[in-house]
RNA sequence: GCGCUUGUGGCGGAAUUGGUAGACGCGCCAGACUUAGGAUCUGGUAUCUCCGAUGUGCAGGUUCGAGUCCUGUCAGGCGCACCA
């Protein structure tokens, strides 16, 4: 009988949900193992071959956890808000839910075709209220905290309040509060106590770990709403591609900043590549460096500058502001006003692009002086753009000559440059390297930089990291300046002006942000009847005209005893993307709650996900965001563990392979491939799905398009067409675009998830092609053969297995266990077609053997696996199978091979007893004729032995 | 510019601690069975001047021995990018 994978993959998926085989509960009595998928947002596309990947590669580790003995927790659920589904519901007028849930509809029924081992129980969607509601829930818990950055950690925002009621903003020892905020405030408990509502609430902004702030946002136009930095690439959107402008706005923001530290830390307890760790460093950007304070010349005012070269203080020859500080109006001279006004005039018609772009050297002299407290020296104060406002404290000390930046402009405007390191040249160029031995530090000729206000603090003789500290050092003790990490990592900000996302459980009372009772969560998104912004510029949540917030007014009117026409403002922004995709894989530990997030009883089973597969695009948004969010439910005693993702597995992207015809210009005619060179032609992407082979199917192109119905064919000497072909992106508009329904529908489920496993390591990028699947399939039938007879049932006798058969399957039972491990499953199905080819000419019919080989492929292809399982007498699912034991004893050989190396180039092989000792091996290599053929004319120097591998003679003439 | 990462046949890709480079699959070649083959089976398949020599982007180095370790360099991919 032949392996009909048809009916086999569909009897086995429909037990698979009526037995609830893959149903998980808490069992203290089993380890638990957590395996997570980035769930996917529901496109109108559909999947394409590359989608499931990764799910497969997780699959199949879940399947092997599982046969292990693990309490296996494989979820799976859908990031339903995004952009798309509202685009298309502005121009259709069609609600976003409804596309929504046909698209993960489709996604369904293409997933369920594949055969993996989700608990859909378990099923998470970022829309459903039952779940935003905790994401609402969360939302409120940071406004309600604040981060002390004494403790690392979030605390309750009374803690905070009580504070400013008795000692204002100073904290105990005098100086200013340690706490994470925007901007440093001062004033005193008096101050404090003496303030309304509404002034208490502004001030509390600035402190609340979700809060309101006015900041730039990437204001997106074409699209109605603020973005993301990462949802934005070179000044456009990433969807649609509209430009992208800089705005002032008044937003929610979360201080993911306050948390720098620990996401910089937590890196180092998990298990992820060092290129995704890489990238969050970087863009954490932690810098070490110092404070410094520069008095202005004749002037009480002062400023601070940041740097990481302390060392360089005796080179400092200006300074320079960024064109957004709040000092450029105190240093502008009343002579260099116009001057100052006309160059910020200039930089505010720069767009971001255009600063990014062109690094043009701009500036304006501003007319004051700064003091280097070093040297007493007075040096210009400069206005420039490539300062900027945003890091550090916006202003710099320029050091010319081991600066690039600082070197070009004082160039540009003729200001001195003194090097500082021995034997450094910076006539053509700065000296940026931290490396060498300072001089000038200061100056050999005292005289002249004996002036009023100078140290006789040297550096002059230290190396350039002797030179840091020691400045470190000297600038804390004098209360110069002091010792200062600085982060790039901006807050995140977290309100978008559209529909189609999480409403905000906030209302304004007095104008004062308030957070709706927790009682009343969710807030649940209003119908309205369009999705755009409503006439007087209001987000598209203002076209509401029935809300659930209405009752929940009623409500809080009642209660706080005022009059009950009130109608409070509800916020009438929404949450972006990555509200919804940061907690979830809490939320699939006990997702049907509705008491909590996650019960205490839950989230200490489960813990956090052990092992998390899913793209590396995520790298600064999602895997960034997601980590803070758990980071905080950690602190605040909601998650058990600080990190969410134990492991982390990024697949590579399935790339396409795009077939090309070649149509001879102003005609009708296409020429094949391979005799194109004689024409002029245009390559034209040709639908892979009538290309076989890079053959293409003459007739299927002439139906494919009316215009090529007529068209004529240059074909080559074996009378075909031969198409070329490209790696590309996959995309419809390639025509490249393989879809795992087909595939499954030629070969079956299981050859697909063979093939795309067998395709190369799951984490690298790779292009898909169909032509190697045939491979896959080809082993599939020829194990269907091997297991069972002409009738189908199982082809076994009651024989003990021999030892050469035990001896196949146990190398095979080494490889995979190992091999999975290590996520290398490429290689594992190597190994098992080596296995097969072994048993069958061994013609095997071991029970013992055929069940083992049913346990080790069922990760791989579970419904034949099942089926296999089913036909030896089995009632249970093979899922709940235990894998196979090793027994190394049957690995032992008799003999080992051994090859004779002469000056490390191997020459022929020789077989020893198994238990030969080094000694005896030499010698019998030794006395072998063929080896002294090969010594003839040659001194022996030294004899290596290496068991099992060589045995190396190095010779001499 | 900085950081990370990858370079192995016609192709996808294998190679514990340095120890017979090219497993496994595709493709290709030959043969078998066939009315037929885009079915199935068997064998072969790095390169060359084919005894033998040369081969893992390139150039060096360490070693008895290097795809693997070290130094430099080139090329592709990804991330960050005026971050002081």
């Amino acid at each position: 009988m032949e392996y009909n994978f048809r009916d086999i993959e569909k009897k086995w998926q429909q037990r698979w949900v009526e037995n609830k085989t893959y149903q998980v509960v808490e069992d203290k009595n089993k380890p638990k193992y957590y395996v997570l998928n980035m769930f996917p947002y529901p496109s109108g596309a559909g999947l394409h071959v590359g989608h499931p990947l990764g799910y497969i590669a997780s699959d199949i580790y879940a399947r092997f956890k599982r046969l292990q003995g693990y309490n296996v927790l494989n979820p799976m659920g859908y990031d339903a808000y995004g952009l798309p589904a509202e685009q298309y519901a502005i121009q259709t007028g069609q609600h976003p839910e409804k596309t929504t849930f046909q698209n993960i509809d489709r996604y369904r029924e293409q997933l369920d075709k594949i055969g993996f081992c989700f608990d859909w129980d378990r099923e998470v969607r970022t829309c459903d209220p039952v779940y935003y509601k905790w994401t609402q829930w969360a939302f409120q818990k940071m406004f309600n905290s604040f981060f002390c950055l004494k403790e690392q950690k979030a605390l309750p925002i009374e803690e905070l309040i009580h504070h400013f009621e008795t000692k204002g903003s100073r904290d105990d020892d005098g100086g200013p509060i340690k706490v994470a905020c925007t901007e440093e405030l001062h004033f005193s408990a008096e101050e404090w106590n003496s303030w309304d509502e509404k002034k208490k609430s502004d001030v509390l902004m600035n402190y609340r770990i979700a809060f309101m702030g006015e900041t730039m946002v990437n204001w997106c136009a074409g699209l109605g709403t603020v973005l993301a930095n990462d949802e934005v690439v070179d000044g456009v959107s990433v969807r649609g591609g509209f430009p992208v402008e800089q705005k002032k706005m008044r937003q929610w923001c979360l201080r993911v900043s306050a948390y720098a530290q620990r996401l910089l830390d937590g890196l180092d307890t998990i298990q992820w590549s060092d290129s995704i760790k890489e990238t969050q460093k970087n863009w954490i950007g932690r810098s070490e460096g110092t404070e410094v304070e520069f008095k202005i010349a004749d002037s009480d005012e002062s400023f601070t500058i940041f740097t990481t070269r302390a060392d360089t203080m005796f080179g400092v020859t200006f300074m320079v502001l960024a064109p957004e500080s709040e000092l450029v109006a105190k240093v502008t001279t009343p002579e260099q006003k116009a001057a100052v006004d006309e160059y910020i005039k200039y930089v505010k018609g720069r767009t971001e692009r255009e600063r990014m772009i062109d690094h043009k050297v701009t500036g304006v002299f501003s007319g004051s002086y700064a003091i280097n407290p070093f040297t007493g020296d007075k040096n210009p104060i400069w206005i420039s753009e490539y300062v900027l406002a945003g890091y550090g404290t916006g202003a710099i000390m320029a050091v010319p000559a081991h600066d690039s930046r600082d070197y070009a402009f004082a160039k540009h405007f003729g200001l001195p440059i003194i090097p500082l390191i021995e034997g450094a040249d910076v006539s053509e160029e700065s000296y940026d390297a931290k490396e060498g031995i300072v001089c000038n530090s200061p100056k050999a000729d005292l005289s002249s930089s004996q002036q009023e206000g100078a140290t006789s603090f040297s550096l002059n003789g230290l190396t350039v990291k002797e030179a840091i500290a020691a400045t470190k050092k000297y600038v804390t003790e004098t209360g110069i300046g002091r010792v200062k990490v600085n982060y790039r990592l901006r807050d995140a900000i977290f309100s978008r002006q559209r529909y189609w996302g999480e409403p905000f459980p906030v209302y304004y009372k007095k104008g004062i942000p308030t957070m709706i009772p927790e009682e009343c969560l969710p807030i649940e998104l209003p119908e309205v009847d369009k999705f755009q912004p409503t006439e007087t510029g209001e987000p598209p949540l203002g076209n509401a005209k029935v809300w659930a917030w209405d009752e929940v007014n009623k409500k809080i009117v009642e209660n706080s005893k005022i009059d009950n026409e009130t109608v409070f403002p509800i916020e009438l922004y929404t949450m972006p993307g990555f509200a919804g995709s940061s907690a979830y894989y809490l939320r699939y530990m006990d997702p049907h709650n509705n008491q909590a997030l996650v019960s205490k009883e839950a989230d200490e089973y489960w813990q956090n996900v052990d092992l998390y597969v899913g793209g590396s695009e995520h790298a600064t948004g999602h895997l960034i965001y997601s980590r803070f969010w758990n980071k905080f439910l950690f602190d605040i005693g909601i998650s058990c563990k600080e990190e969410p993702f134990q492991k982390l597995i990024n697949q590579g992207m399935i790339q396409g392979r795009s077939n090309f015809v070649y149509r001879i210009k102003d005609t009708n005619t296409f020429v094949s491939f391979d005799k194109k060179g004689q024409y002029e032609v245009t390559p034209i992407h040709v639908d892979v799905n009538i290309v076989n082979a890079d053959i293409l199917d003459v007739e299927a192109f002439k139906a494919w398009r009316p215009e090529y119905a007529t068209a004529e064919f240059i074909l080559n000497d074996e009378g075909k067409y031969m198409c070329g072909w490209a790696v590309e992106k996959m995309s419809k508009s390639m025509f490249n675009v393989v879809n795992p329904d087909m595939i499954v529908e030629k070969f079956g489920a299981d050859t697909l998830r063979l093939y795309e496993m067998f395709l190369g390591p799951v984490e690298q990028s790779k292009p898909w092609d169909t032509n190697g699947i045939d491979g896959c399939h080809r082993f599939l039938k020829k194990l269907w053969k091997f297991m069972t007879n002409e009738e189908g049932t199982i082809n076994v006798s009651g024989n003990a297995p021999s030892k050469a058969e035990l001896k196949a399957l146990h190398t095979l039972i080494k490889k995979e266990t190992a091999d999975i491990e290590s996520f290398s499953y490429n290689t594992t199905i190597a190994a098992f077609m080596v296995c097969l080819n072994e048993l069958t000419k061994l013609n095997c019919d071991s029970r013992e053997v055929k069940e083992a080989l049913t346990v080790l492929l069922a990760p791989f292809c579970p419904h034949l696996a099942e089926e296999f399982w089913h036909l030896l007498g089995h009632t249970t699912s093979v899922c709940d199978a235990a894998w196979p034991v090793l027994n190394e004893d049957y690995l032992k050989e008799d003999s080992v091979k051994m090859m004779v190396a002469f000056n490390g180039k191997a020459r022929f092989p020789l077989e020893f007893p198994a238990n030969v000792t080094k000694e005896e091996a030499e010698k019998t290599a030794l006395a072998d004729p063929q080896a002294k053929k090969w010594m003839e004319g040659f001194t022996v120097v030294k004899v290596i032995v290496v068991p099992g591998k060589m045995i190396n003679v190095v010779l001499k003439k």
